[in-house]
RNA sequence: GUGGGUGUAGCUCAGUUGGUUAGAGCAUCUGAUUGUGGUUCAGAGGGCCGAGGGUUCGAAUCCCUCCAUUCACCCCA
């Protein structure tokens, strides 16, 4: 039989053999994110399609060409192709700066699915989830350097090793027009040797030169100004400092002073991790310090600093035994009718108490029911026929060892656990 | 948007210079076993060979178009 509908290219379906994966991710991310103390937000999906435009940035690509945008008579929304300007929209419209403390700032993450329209590819789909987190209040190195201490840890407990976290910082807003003007003065005298990429970009968007992988543009950059000799003092400042605490946190990281990082709204501190194995697509997780975002949304002056990893790429990552089972706790194997019967009332008492019960839908040869028992995983079957629903005492079997006990009711739940 | 690869059973894949009725493994189902599994054995179901057109006596195979998918570019998580 031929499907006549499928998901849409660059969109899949999880099935139940992979859920096991996002959930153990899921609870990894509350678990360690939680002893950090951020706490989850949950924001819309839809957002106005200004609030992106105003935050990523008019001139990205994300904003430009990426978003799935809907317009319904003069309004304009978008699916979110990042949850950054979300959380931020959110932290203002409720007020939430007013609840700051100096030296207390708030912490949010979040896990959902975000939507860019591009050509599919490994590591990349249309709808694509991120685990992401804001820190907002603070300016302080610590606040960057203890994020991505959490991310590291975070990683080491997925068993993600193979790793690498790469550092740079872009300045102040006025470090980088000075930056990028230097930049655009070197650029132009050379602009005929550059492919025809990058002598678009040198024009629209100049340290995304940085980002081409060809050959010669590489050999020609390597002798390009950086970023880092136009850093002003309270830049370079900073960037020592979380230098400075990374290396108190044991954390290793490289810096990349040719790193610039898609989103227009950050400033300073800006990172990604990077991992072989992913194809082209090699950065599992990116982020940085945005502290004029809260201000340009409308809000009072509150710096943040934040992160998004790609949940798809991490999945990918991580081994293969990284999972959450979803067996049964006891299968039910019904014999006959009565069994059918007896197992409904049961199953019906065992559930009340919590467990997880498989049992047929219909009359089935042991047989078949055994066979399907021994494939769930599940560790025990009991055995529900007339002569045990009369006696009511049941053969319990243990599908590992293959031992098997006659139990009542009583000692069933004790031998489950179920504390009664 | 631009390039390359791939489309055969539910899944992973064979399929000879174009040749008659398209195969395997896994999975599913039935039986051996109408009350003891995940082993074994025997058997069964399951295919518009991605779609449409063309070449040919004859096409899964060659050509064209479209669609899907995948990798890469652009860009990003």
């Amino acid at each position: 039989m031929k499907a006549k509908y499928a998901a849409l290219r660059g969109t899949r379906d999880l099935l139940p053999d992979e859920i096991g994966r996002w959930l153990y991710l899921e609870n990894r991310v509350r678990d360690v994110f939680g002893r950090y103390r951020f706490q989850e937000i949950r924001t819309p999906v839809l957002e106005a399609t200004e609030l992106f435009a105003r935050s990523v940035g008019e001139s990205t690509d994300i904003v430009h060409k990426e978003m799935y945008t809907l317009k319904r008579g003069d309004e304009s929304v978008s699916l979110r192709p990042e949850n950054t300007a979300s959380v931020v929209r959110a932290f203002v419209q409720h007020s939430l700066h007013r609840s700051l403390a100096e030296g207390f700032p708030a912490r949010y993450y979040y896990i959902g699915p975000m939507f860019r329209y591009e050509r599919p590819q490994k590591g990349r789909q249309r709808q694509f989830h991120q685990i992401g987190a804001e820190v907002l209040g603070s300016a302080d190195p610590l606040c960057d350097a203890e994020t991505m201490e959490m991310l590291c840890r975070f990683l080491d407990e997925l068993g993600i090793t193979d790793r690498e976290l790469v550092l740079n910082s872009l300045g102040d807003p006025d470090c980088r027009v000075r930056y990028r003007a230097a930049l655009v003065d070197w650029l132009q005298p050379r602009r005929a040797n550059l492919c025809e990429d990058c002598r678009r970009k040198s024009a629209d968007n100049p340290l995304r030169v940085f980002d081409c992988k060809v050959e010669p543009d590489q050999a020609l950059l390597a002798d390009a100004p950086e970023i880092l000799s136009f850093l002003g003092d309270e830049a370079a400042a900073h960037l020592d400092q979380v230098r400075a605490l990374l290396d108190r946190y044991g954390i290793a990281y490289r810096i990349d002073p040719r790193m610039v990082r898609g989103l227009d709204y950050y400033q300073r501190t800006v990172f990604e991790v990077v991992a072989s194995g992913l194809g082209s697509q090699n950065a599992i997780l990116g982020g940085g310090r945005y502290d004029g975002l809260v201000r340009d949304l409308g809000g009072p002056e509150v710096p943040g600093f934040g992160f998004a990893i790609g949940m798809e790429r991490l999945i990918a990552l991580m081994p293969q035994d990284r999972s959450v089972a979803g067996d049964a706790d006891l299968v039910l194997v019904c014999l006959g009718q009565e069994g059918l019967d007896g197992g409904v009332n049961l199953a019906r008492r065992l559930r009340s108490a919590g467990l997880k019960v498989a049992m047929p839908m219909a009359v089935r040869p042991m047989g078949v029911q055994m066979r399907r028992a021994g494939r769930t995983g599940a560790p025990f079957a009991l055995f529900v026929g007339t002569q045990e629903l009369a006696e009511g005492r049941f053969g319990l079997k243990n599908l590992e060892t293959g031992q098997q006990e006659t139990v009542d009711e009583h000692e069933l739940f004790i031998r489950l656990g179920v504390k009664t």
